[in-house]
DNA sequence: CAATTATGAAACAAATAAAGTTACATGAAA
DNA sequence: TTTCATGTAACTTTATTTGTTTCATAATTG
């Protein structure tokens, strides 16, 4: 299967948009995240709907984050892509005659959903602020290590 | 044809391959599965190394299971199609140079590892024999229905 | 107001992976 | 020795994601 990968590209997007300080073109934004423009202002779209960015055209244009970084969370991003299905198998058949069949999509369901549980519990707990410090502890310990560990005359 | 579902199909053979009680050739199971021979042989292949099913050539030949229900999990059939991955989103670069990058790889591969978590903690407590009587509830419960409400003279 | 720069969006092409299919070799039973 | 069944490799089809081209639209700048 070839596996979505735009939560993780969305992410990296819009910490960057946060790195700079000023708003982002969708180019600016495809060098940094190794993908085209386009590719950029499609992944983009859901959550501009949603209001957790802003676009603006022309000069001086580009992408800003709308919201304090710690009033989004990944479940709000995942949601703005359109909740696509974090599952990676599935059903044979959705609606089998079968009775064993059945059986089997219950069990099979049940698992799911419980996965699905799972990853909506952990993507509502956690916000950009979260992984916005996650980047700058280990910049911090970077830092610090080169400081301490530096052999320059 | 998007989702892997070799688990599903492999469930669904397996029980019927009980159901029969005798061997069960790759054909009829194609036929019950709503799919190809070759699909069923390829998939019980894995199966079949783990000593889960047994394959006989020849006349009379075909597949059995090799084990009480209750002896195999449903992990097990996952680990004897090769632990495809069950998740269904992805990190854009494995290996990114970028603090900011790595910062969202390392939350969202927690993430699918409670999630990977719990498909593996429900799947080993499953066995073919869970399923088994599920449907064999489900039937008892759909002929009880019919003796209750059957309005023949 | 015209040139430039940006997003918005549609349409199309490439890449990837699962499932389906064909073909044939191998082995067991009648 | 013929028939039936699995074992496997190679190829095709189909579904999905990602990348690309193209052009319309809007905002800023000179």
């Amino acid at each position: 299967m070839k596996r979505d990968s735009r939560l993780s590209i969305v992410l990296h997007g819009l910490l960057h948009m946060e790195a700079h300080g000023k708003p982002m073109t969708s180019a600016e934004l495809a060098v940094c995240m190794d993908t085209n423009p386009v590719v950029v202002r499609r992944t983009m779209a859901g959550l501009r709907d949603r209001g957790l960015v802003h676009s603006e055209k022309g000069h001086g244009g580009g992408w800003t984050i709308a919201r304090p970084l710690g009033e989004i969370s990944l479940l709000d991003i995942h949601e703005s892509l359109g909740e696509p299905d974090v599952i990676g198998f599935s059903n044979k058949e959705e609606s089998p005659g079968c009775l064993i069949e059945q059986a089997v999509n219950r069990e099979l369901d049940a698992t799911r959903e419980e996965m699905r549980a799972a990853f909506a519990a952990r993507m509502r707990a956690i916000t950009l602020a979260d992984i916005w410090e996650s980047v700058r502890d280990r910049f911090v310990a970077h830092h610090n290590y080169r400081k301490d560990h530096h052999h320059d005359a």
